[in-house]
DNA sequence: ATAGGGTTAG
């Protein structure tokens, strides 16, 4: 018989090892595994829930923890702790701040981890409010806290201060301080620095390491990377990763393969290179090899076949996965949406019982993007915590569904905009063809302190180029110099779009030849530009130099040569080209490209093989092709295609009332006055009102607007009389100017 | 055995 005595240790024994196997598991990301064991425990103590509470946070599962931290009978200090460090690992900076509000104690820990909280998310601020509360500073803990916060967040000054007021320095104040340099691109202050501390670990070194390889500084980081008197698999991994990073995978594995200890760490790190160079297989291999997986080598391989379109595998991977977390779920959503299967997505989407605002935002931007605002607002109605990016998803979806004022509305009711706000909002206003507003956007967001990046001027300068504002775009250009955003592709695009537009093909060129990088776009706006401004030949001969380049074509290469062609009068060139879309290069030819032939045939009076053509298109003609026929059966004076072309595009752009002004002027020249009649009913039936001409002029850099019949013009006689002025003249050089007979008999 | 400050993987 055992005594009483005996069988109690015994069960304390028992206890303390199931303790610490549901530490072990947790820490291993075998969460489900420890539940096991909690589960089958008949006597637990306070550290056994403790255990589990902070095995529930560490796994992203923080409502467990706090279900279980509400339900366990005695809190201690350590349990409140506990909790809060669940919050803080999962960035619950609100849930954090009520708990430590409703501590019965609190203790250094308790401090430190409320600190490190704020300072996570970057509200130094509150932080610092804190830090000033403690009523002991002597431990450096709180200090290094505050420390590694103003680091983060990039303000390394502020670090500096605190660390050279600290009174009792440790290792960790050292390398908290040299971590502030590091990751914020500053190796010349890292060097230094590093150089001062009295006793250097391997983190220190690891530090040195990561902060070249943030620079781009392979050669380095190597350098350094040899120097470690030990390095640990910390220095290997980061050494690693930076390979697989830069696009050198096999010297990245080369590492792999000779480092001493492997842990999960490291396995993940290489299968996150073999996928993020799109190696899927070779990842996948090692991810089915490696001795113990944890949420991120599912969540990366996951992510991995998302990347490659193996959407089919990612999910099959997804629902093999031991316990589904957000983020792999989400990798899988956002598989979805991008091949616009939002139905699957929001199958997956509802099955999810912890969603995060990743998660929300990515099952909103599915319908955003697919122009379905109705069901995007129905989530964004219920999700609990909104954050920027939903709102700026809202705006971009609006933007997207033409409807500009919602946008705005959006734009107007958040409090916080970021600068993808902006952008998005002035992406908007260009792709929808309000360039004016696009500026005045641009305007005020300098002028509140926003800083415009390359995207921002990627769109205004769009939005100048459409309105061949020049001046403007000449001001836009000196800025992206001065904020040096030229290397960015969009923006030299965007510049050359500018210049092209306008008519300067000579900066338009300069602009081609400055830019770093060019691609398709770049060599497609500059050869529409020359084709457009009369310069055909240059067009076709850039077309050539293009090819040479060793680039090819595409449809829209196609509609600038073309109309190179016909601008240049190269009739047979053009025809030649046309026929050689689809037999050299397999392009077939969509309407742009026959409205483009159409009007070289036409300019070279072939009207007759022009309306043959059409008739012969195997996809439907659309306005713009008729509306070429039209124009050149009427240079021609064929007035019966004339008759057939304007009646076929009226019936393309029924609410287009110009449309019915041609085909009314037509009928009006041929002298059948019966026609014009019913043609004028027809427009009073359809209840087609006529749009006021509107054109507009940039003068001193501002861009004035005319509309038709407006009488609060400013400066009106002064126009007015300048017309008339310029009628005369036109008269005397023997131009007879052609006035708009419109529906008057 | 459970809670805090510095380095690596999604």
């Amino acid at each position: 018989m055992k005594s009483k005595l005996t069988s109690i240790a015994e069960a304390g024994n028992l206890v303390f090892s199931q303790n610490l196997r549901i530490t072990h598991l947790s820490k291993a990301g075998r969460i489900e595994e420890a539940v096991r064991v909690f589960e089958k425990m008949t006597r637990r103590n306070t550290v056994t829930w403790n255990s589990m509470i902070s095995g529930y946070a560490k796994n992203g599962r923080v409502g467990d923890a706090r279900r279980h931290f509400d339900e366990m009978p005695a809190k201690n200090l350590v349990s409140w702790n506990t909790m809060l460090a669940g919050y803080l690992h999962n960035d619950l900076v609100e849930d954090a701040a009520n708990l430590f509000d409703r501590m019965p104690k609190r203790d250094l820990f308790s401090w430190t981890l409320m600190i490190t909280c704020y300072s996570r998310v970057g509200d130094l601020g509150k932080a610092m409010q804190l830090f000033q509360k403690l009523p002991d500073k002597s431990d450096p803990v709180c200090w290094n806290a505050m420390i590694a916060g103003y680091a983060k967040n990039k303000q390394f000054l502020d670090a500096r201060k605190l660390f050279d007021e600290m009174p009792v320095k440790d290792l960790i104040s050292y390398n908290s301080m040299l971590a502030g340099y590091t990751q914020n691109e500053e190796m010349r202050l890292a060097s230094d620095f590093f150089e001062q501390i009295p006793e250097r670990d391997v983190v220190s070194w690891n530090l040195m390491i990561e902060g070249f390889v943030q620079v781009g500084d392979l050669n380095m980081a190597g350098k350094v990377f040899g120097q470690i008197p030990n390095p640990n698999v910390v220095s290997w991994v980061t050494m690693l990763s930076a390979f697989a990073r830069n696009a050198r995978v096999d010297d990245a594995r080369r590492l792999f393969d000779v480092m001493p200890v492997r842990n999960v760490v490291a396995w993940n790190a290489m299968i996150t290179g073999y996928v993020q160079n799109l190696r899927i297989e070779e990842g996948y291999q090692l991810f089915l090899k490696m001795p113990e997986r944890n949420s991120i080598s599912w969540t990366t391989m996951i992510d991995g076949f998302v990347r490659v379109g193996l959407l089919h595998k990612a999910r099959e991977l997804l629902e093999k996965m031991p316990y589904k977390n957000v983020a792999a779920q989400t990798a899988v959503i956002y598989g979805y949406v991008r091949s616009v299967r939002l139905d699957d997505a929001r199958l997956l989407f509802d099955r999810i019982g912890c969603r995060d605002t990743v998660c929300w935002n990515t099952m909103i931007s599915g319908y955003a993007q697919s122009g379905r605002m109705d069901d995007a607002m129905e989530l964004m109605l219920k999700m609990p915590k909104k954050d920027v990016v939903s709102w700026n998803i809202l705006i971009a979806g609006y933007c997207q569904t033409g409807e500009m004022s919602k946008a705005v509305e959006v734009f107007d009711r958040m409090v916080k905009k970021n600068l993808v706000s902006w952008n998005s909002l002035v992406s908007g206003f260009t792709q929808n063809g309000f360039y004016m507003d696009a500026l005045r956007y641009f305007l005020s967001m300098n002028r509140e302190g926003m800083k415009p990046d390359h995207a921002t001027f990627a769109c205004v300068l769009s939005a100048c180029a459409n309105l061949a504002a020049l001046q403007a775009g000449g001001q836009l250009h000196q800025l992206t110099l001065k904020n040096g955003h030229l290397n960015n592709l969009f923006v030299g695009n965007g510049l050359i779009a500018l210049y092209s537009k306008c008519g300067r093909v000579i900066e338009a060129k300069q602009m081609f030849d400055e830019i770093i990088w060019v691609d398709i776009i770049s060599w497609n706006s500059l050869i529409a530009g020359y084709a457009i401004n009369g310069h055909g030949k240059q067009a076709i001969q850039l077309f050539h130099e293009m090819e040479a380049d060793g680039l090819r074509p595409d449809e829209i290469t196609f509609v600038g040569v073309l109309s190179a062609c016909s601008h240049a009068g190269l009739i047979d060139k053009g025809v030649e080209i046309f026929h050689s879309m689809t037999s050299e290069y397999s392009i077939a030819p969509v309407s742009e490209h026959y409205s483009c032939m159409v009007d070289l045939l036409g300019r070279a009076g072939r009207v007759e093989e022009a309306y043959k053509l059409v008739s012969e298109m195997p996809i439907e003609a659309n306005a713009g092709t008729w509306g070429a026929l039209l124009g050149a059966s009427r240079i021609h004076c064929n007035l019966e295609l004339a008759k057939t072309a304007a009646e076929k595009l009226l019936e393309a752009e029924p609410y287009k009332t110009s449309n019915y002004v041609t085909l009314s002027n037509i009928h009006a020249e041929a002298g059948r006055w019966d026609e014009v009649e019913r043609i004028r009913k027809l427009m009073k039936e359809r209840g087609v009102i006529k749009q006021p001409g509107c054109s507009w002029i940039e003068v001193n850099n501002k861009v004035h607007a005319f509309f038709a019949d407006d009488p609060t013009q400013p400066r009106l006689s002064e126009v007015c009389e300048t017309l008339k002025r310029l009628t005369v003249k036109m008269r005397m050089i023997g131009h007879l100017p052609e006035f708009d007979t419109g529906l008057v008999d």
